[in-house]
RNA sequence: CGGGGCGUGGCUCAGCCUGGUUAGAGCGCCUGGUUCGGGACCAGGAGGCCGGUGGUUCAAAUCCACUCGCCCCGACCA
């Protein structure tokens, strides 16, 4: 392609509104244009890298058996309200009504449709297993699109759908997705994890997200470089820093101590001179109505989604102040599982053992000391707490780190959830009815993108890697209007596109600096320069990461790029 | 939905508090010329109903009200 016939518009300075790397750099590279909230133009330069990632993913799943379909991003209103997802999403399913009133919504994925397919044409356990994929628009009103196109309201995904006579044919399924994801996030060029992850409300049991660590990122992500051990933060788990002094020996009964306003666990550890990790912590929670005392050692996290597991709940607040002292008899600040009837405690497995701690005496002002779980209340243990800093992991006590990542994939086993609500059965060996079970999987492709961006940049733009860079390499006369050099670098295009390089021409009539820059932002891997050296026959083959040059005759040059481009990309699976 | 910020040529921003000639700068863009190894230089030029509506005023980019849009923090998020 010649660069002098191209839209790329490319900004010299960073557009206000960008936050993250790499909104402002597919912004200034000309890849992107916002058009609204969330909702953005993809331009030529997007559209190739994302064309080669969708390339790879296609190239990928098929590699599975899996069948590319391609379903409606509208759907009718009554698809979703029979599996009960029409309420379940709240207002992040886009609603719209047709000329006749009849509501309509746009997919968010497409288990509902996938199903509905299913269910009218698989009759039999001898057509199972099925794995069907589709790459489709998919539409979330979120409530706050932000960071360029890692949260948008319309984007692209792949997202597959696994059908199953029994669990262990979903096993089998679902460890192909994760293969072939790691074949595609690795031909794509990034770093990334697989994680243990939440099943969410989706219900099924097991998860693993793809992750890649970036600041750009709205997920955590604990893991652990020794033992391999990797989860998302909402599940993972850990061994707690031992507490910063041994609890008080002696079978001891809970005592008073007046604490005037002291409410904090910072301001009690200091008034009481103990450190945190003697106290209890007891937050008072309202899930799904009902209220519930959740007791943590003092200076460790709730964990919310270990909290809804616990108790099964579909949503929880914390208390109202009133509520509290209705509750308990006390404000926050003097609150504890002592004395209580009636409400449930549950309590974190990192005080099991413990004894003659403090916690609040349900009395404004006051404490009580010498409480021990499970003697001086009823305890029920569950793991309530968020990994924190510091902790390391539970079988080997090896360090553990805490990323903040972008999800760029997630593959999950759905289990009956749609085969019971929408009545996908099929009949098995002996002629019975059966539920299909069902396993479903995405990537987003953007995010995919944006996650190679946040990983290759530095000052001067994007690195690419080469299997997604919209071009894989440019070659770069110093000065177009030199006959000589214009001659090279017009013989070294065609060459390389007879080797079916994708080749950028930059044949625009501008001085060689903002060739340079302009290269450099939009994060092509390869660029040649042809120059001076042309002179002795070379031209100067410079590597965009490592920003490593090697001349080469220009004879040679061709062979030389397209060698190196290979030695880049692996290779697809078959 | 709660909190904060911002809307002025394509981009980045100044001007607004303290109303008053023709609304500015840098970058980009166009024309001509000189340049040509990391965002060149000279000369000339085009481009803005100051987000919208209503109000106050002799007079509004500037003050007031409403409204729309965008960004950030939080809440939320298969």
């Amino acid at each position: 392609m010649l660069w002098s016939r191209l839209f790329i518009p490319t900004l010299r300075e960073n557009p206000a509104e960008a936050e993250v790397v790499s909104h402002q750099l597919l912004l200034r590279g000309g890849y992107i244009r916002q058009l609204g909230a969330g909702i953005y133009n993809y331009l030529y330069l997007a559209q190739r890298s994302l064309l080669k990632i969708q390339t790879i993913v296609r190239e990928e799943m098929d590699a599975i058996g899996a069948q590319e379909f391609y379903l409606p991003g509208l759907n009718p209103a009554e698809v979703w309200q029979e599996s009960g997802r029409y309420d379940v999403m709240g207002d992040n399913l886009f609603r719209l009504k047709d000329r006749y009133g009849r509501p309509l919504c746009l997919g968010m994925t497409h288990e509902e449709v996938m199903t509905i397919i299913a269910r009218g044409e698989l009759r039999s356990y001898k057509q199972l297993p099925q794995i069907w994929y589709q790459i489709q628009t998919k539409f979330r009103d979120e409530p706050r699109p932000k960071s360029g196109l890692l949260r948008v309201r319309q984007f692209i995904m792949k997202d597959s759908y696994s059908f199953d006579l029994a669990p262990e044919g979903l096993d089998v399924s679902y460890e192909k997705h994760r293969v072939a994801y790691c074949r595609i996030f690795d031909r794509c060029g990034l770093d990334y994890v697989a994680v243990e992850a939440h099943s969410g409300a989706m219900g099924g049991s097991q998860s693993q997200e793809f992750m890649v660590a970036t600041n750009a990122g709205e997920d955590y992500v604990v893991s652990c470089k020794q033992t391999g051990y990797a989860a998302n933060l909402e599940k993972a788990v850990s061994r707690p820093v031992p507490p910063a002094v041994p609890d008080p020996d002696g079978d001891l009964k809970p005592e008073e101590i007046h604490t005037p306003n002291q409410k904090t666990i910072e301001e009690v550890a200091a008034f009481l001179k103990i450190p945190a990790t003697s106290l209890m912590k007891s937050l008072v929670l309202i899930a799904d109505g009902t209220p519930y005392i959740a007791v943590l050692r003092g200076d460790h996290q709730l964990s919310e989604t270990k909290f809804q597991s616990a108790t099964g709940c579909q949503e929880f607040r914390p208390a109202h102040p009133e509520e509290m002292r209705q509750l308990l008899g006390a404000d926050a600040g003097s609150l504890g599982p002592v004395g209580i009837n009636g409400i449930r405690i549950i309590t974190d497995a990192a005080l099991e053992g413990r004894k003659n701690m403090v916690s609040g005496a349900n009395k404004d002002d006051y404490h009580l000391k010498n409480v021990t779980p499970g003697k001086d209340y009823t305890a029920e243990y569950h793991d309530l707490r968020q990994v924190a800093e510091g902790d390391t992991e539970v079988n080997t006590g090896a360090p553990l780190e805490i990323r903040k990542t972008v999800e760029i994939g997630h593959i999950f086993k759905l289990g009956y959830k749609y085969s019971h609500s929408m009545g996908l059965n099929v009949l098995d060996h002996n002629g019975v009815e059966t539920p299909v079970i069902m396993g479903s999987y995405g990537i987003g492709i953007e995010r995919v993108l944006c996650a190679g961006v946040e990983l290759f940049s530095d000052d001067n733009g994007m690195s690419l890697p080469v299997s997604i860079a919209p071009f894989e390499v440019v070659i770069t006369p110093v000065k177009i209007a030199d006959a000589g050099l214009k001659a090279a670098a017009d013989k070294l295009y065609e060459e390389l596109k007879a080797l079916s390089v994708d080749v950028l021409y930059d044949d625009r009539d501008l001085s060689p600096g903002v060739k340079f820059k302009d290269a450099d932002l939009i994060g092509v891997p390869y660029r040649v320069n042809i120059g001076k050296k042309l002179a002795d026959g070379k031209v100067e083959l410079v590597e965009r990461r490592t920003k490593k040059t090697v001349e080469v005759p220009v004879a040679e040059a061709a062979a030389a790029i397209k060698a190196a481009i290979e030695a880049t990309l692996p290779k697809a699976a078959h």
